[in-house]
DNA sequence: GTTGTTTTGCATCGCCCGATGCAATATCTG
DNA sequence: CAGATATTGCATCGGGCGATGCAAAACAAC
């Protein structure tokens, strides 16, 4: 047939999702991105099109990993793992010490990019609903009332740490929300 | 002397305010400035200086605007003036309708120049001292012990509040966490 | 080896940004 | 009115970005 490629596009994808969890969108260029993979400029417009597009395929990779990481902690689904999900949120992350600071690639995208595409904005959305989805489940799994609207508040203080990670840069800095938000899970398990 | 300015620096100033507050600092620009406040660019730049400078008087507005606010709404300092604000943070603001769904300026800058400029940072950071000092404050006056920590707390999760604003583009989303939060704070008041 | 197809590297375009030089302009002082 | 001085508007520079045109290069099929 024809000329190969000489990179692989999954990996270059994972590069591309670290750079922008990283760095943000605006800040993430296609130059950059060729320094850090070595692919060309031109070789990852031909692969991927124009930035949004590989901006869309990236976020929706990241929501894949975070499904799968999801369903591991909650099998089974219940307050016990809401618990060790909020009790991780406080201590030192893994892998790549500018990553694990950078929060979440979601909270930072909204941030930045407030008004912007309606595709992107649909990919966060779909995210937020995956995550209260799975509060919910593992709410009423334990026969805790009232799962909807305490789902949706687990959710705001999810997203809260998130931020707080954020804006200090050090994944301690989820710890005190985290711990508050403990206590009030195990209220409403003890029926309060 | 000289030739007087034909634009009056303070309502500038508070147009800036208003633009980095409902746009952030890289979709602020000075020709935009220039159209909405219908002062040339030259004269915005010889005023004011560079755009860093400029932001930063605007960032130290903000802060002594909310200082002010801040001052009105603990006096007393109490359980109640905490309550107060954040009964009041799920509820619809007042003013514009782009900034008052904006969140927080601080917030914002943080997320967008999260790696940034020292002196951001610094005024980001004094702005979050000022929040953990009146908390700090507010809660012993009322007896109430770990005063610190607990006020670390409030910190953190006003700023996930604010986040969910952001986020949502509407200042209801922070009720689910106002809520909860406020019945914390209830409980602490009573002892537990 | 020849042909055909895809990838790749290089150069380039157009755009918008922040910033500045310069001359014209407007005002105050005397 | 005349002179001094700060402001203003215009044009422009330099830089980085995303995006694209084009020809050379690399490989597969035959």
């Amino acid at each position: 047939m024809a000329r190969p490629r000489n990179f692989d596009e999954d990996e270059v994808l994972g590069c591309a999702l670290a750079a922008f969890w990283r760095d943000g969108f605006e800040a993430t260029t296609y130059k950059g991105l060729e320094v850090e993979t070595g692919v060309g400029v031109r070789s990852l417009h031909n692969t991927f099109g124009e930035k949004e597009a590989l901006f869309l395929r990236v976020l929706a990779r990241y929501r894949e990993l975070a499904q799968a990481t999801l369903a591991q902690v909650f099998d089974p689904p219940g307050v016990a793992a809401i618990r060790a999900l909020l009790s991780g949120m406080g201590q030192p992350a893994e892998g790549d010490e500018a990553i694990r600071n950078a929060g979440c690639l979601m909270v930072n995208t909204v941030f930045e990019l407030g008004r912007a595409s309606d595709a992107v904005r649909a990919e966060v959305e779909a995210y937020r609903q995956m995550w209260r989805d799975t509060f919910r489940t593992a709410l009423e799994a334990d026969g805790i009332p009232d799962a909807g609207r305490r789902a949706e508040f687990l959710v705001g203080a999810l997203w809260g740490m998130l931020s707080q990670i954020r804006l200090e840069g050090r994944t301690e800095a989820a710890a005190p929300l985290a711990q508050v938000t403990i206590e009030t899970v195990e209220a409403w398990a003890a029926g309060n």
